[in-house]
DNA sequence: TTAAACTTTCAAAACTTTTTGAAAGTTTAA
DNA sequence: TTAAACTTTCAAAAAGTTTTGAAAGTTTAA
C-alpha cells in the first residue's frame, strides 16, 4: 500500500472508531490528520484535506482542544492560528480516559449514590430487586472510577510494559 | 424517594448511559427495566412501561439477546414469551466487554496491522510521522485487547476486590 | 482610524439513526 | 383444517445529530 492511500485509511478508520465512541467522525477525523502531520496545519488545510467547512472545522478544532487532544500554536510573524496533536499515545488514552470519566462516569455515580438511599421494605421482591441492582452497579462504576483514578495518576511505563500480566 | 420514582430515574439514568456507550437508548432502556423487575415481562408489559411501538420492542429485545443480556423464558401453559435479565452485574460487564472488544476493537486492529506493513523513507518526515503514530496506535489497541482478554478469563472475585490496588 | 486577514456563530439543510404501526408470518389448541 | 394468539418484518415517519455557509465579530498592521 502506498503512503497516501495508507493515510486516508488511517483517517477513515479514526474516524469510525471515534463515532463508536462518542467522539464525533469529524473530530476523530481532524485528530487523526493532525496525528499522522509532521507539522501543524491551519484551518485552511484541514478543511480541504477533509472537504469539511469552515464552520465545522472552527467547532471540532474548539472541541479538540477541549477534549486536551490538540493544541493552537502561532507561527512569528503570522496571522493565522496553527493546529498540532500531542503525538504521545499514552497521553492521548489519558486524556481520552479522563474527559469520560468526568462527562459520563461522575453523573452515573451521582444518580446511583442518590438511588441507594431509597429505603424500603426488603422482603417486597420489587424493592430488594430494585436495590441489588442499583447497589451491585453502584459499586461497579466505584470499582471502575477507582481504577481509573490510579491508573490517571500511575506512570506510563507500566503500561506499555503490559497491564495483563499483573492478571495471570 | 420513592421506589417507583427511583425506578424511573434509575431506566432514564442507564438509558443515557447507554446511548454514550454505543448501546441505544431504548436498548438500554429495556435492560434497566429487565434488571429491577423481580419477574419476567412479556412484550407487551414492556412496551407499556416505557410506551414504545411493538416493533421497537421485537427490535430492542432481540439485540439484547444478541449482547447476551437477557434471556427468553416460556412459562407452562401459556403462549407468551417472557423476557428476563441476568443480574449479576459481573456477567454483564464482561458480555458488554466482550461484545465491544469484537465488534469494534479486533476491526480496528485489522486495519492497523495492515497499516503497520506500509514501508517507506525513514527520513521522509511525513513517512516517519505516519508510521510512529500507527504503530504506537497498534502496540496500544493489542495491550488493551490481551488485557481485555485477560480480564475476561479472570475470575470474578478479583474484580470485586478492587482490580486499582495492582497499580498502587 | 481603516481595511484586510482571519475566527466565530448559528439558523437552516443534509444526513443518520431510531421508532412506528400495519401487514405478513408463525405457532398452537381445538 | 381454522382461527386466535402471538411474533416478526420493513417502509415510511419522526427524532436526533452533524454540517454548511453566509454574516458577524475580532485582531492586527499601517
Amino acid at each position: 500500500m502506498e503512503l497516501e492511500e495508507a493515510k486516508r485509511k488511517f483517517i477513515e478508520s479514526w474516524g469510525k472508531l471515534g463515532s463508536e465512541w462518542g467522539i464525533n467522525r469529524t473530530m476523530a477525523q481532524v485528530h487523526a490528520l493532525l496525528l499522522i502531520s509532521p507539522d501543524p496545519l491551519t484551518t485552511e488545510e484541514i478543511m480541504e484535506t477533509l472537504r469539511i467547512s469552515r464552520g465545522n472545522a472552527n467547532m471540532t478544532l474548539r472541541d479538540l482542544i477541549g477534549w486536551g487532544l490538540i493544541e493552537k500554536q502561532h507561527k512569528p510573524g503570522e496571522r493565522k492560528e496553527y493546529f498540532f496533536a500531542d503525538k504521545d499515545v499514552w497521553n492521548i488514552a489519558k486524556q481520552v480516559a479522563k474527559e469520560r470519566r468526568k462527562r459520563e462516569l461522575e453523573p452515573v455515580i451521582k444518580v446511583l449514590d442518590e438511588l441507594s438511599k431509597v429505603t424500603g421494605d426488603d422482603r417486597d421482591p420489587e424493592f430488594a430487586t430494585f436495590n441489588k441492582s442499583v447497589t451491585d452497579i453502584n459499586k461497579l462504576a466505584k470499582n471502575v472510577d477507582k481504577t481509573l483514578e490510579t491508573m490517571l495518576g500511575a506512570e506510563e511505563n507500566w503500561f506499555w510494559g503490559g497491564i495483563f500480566k499483573m492478571f495471570k
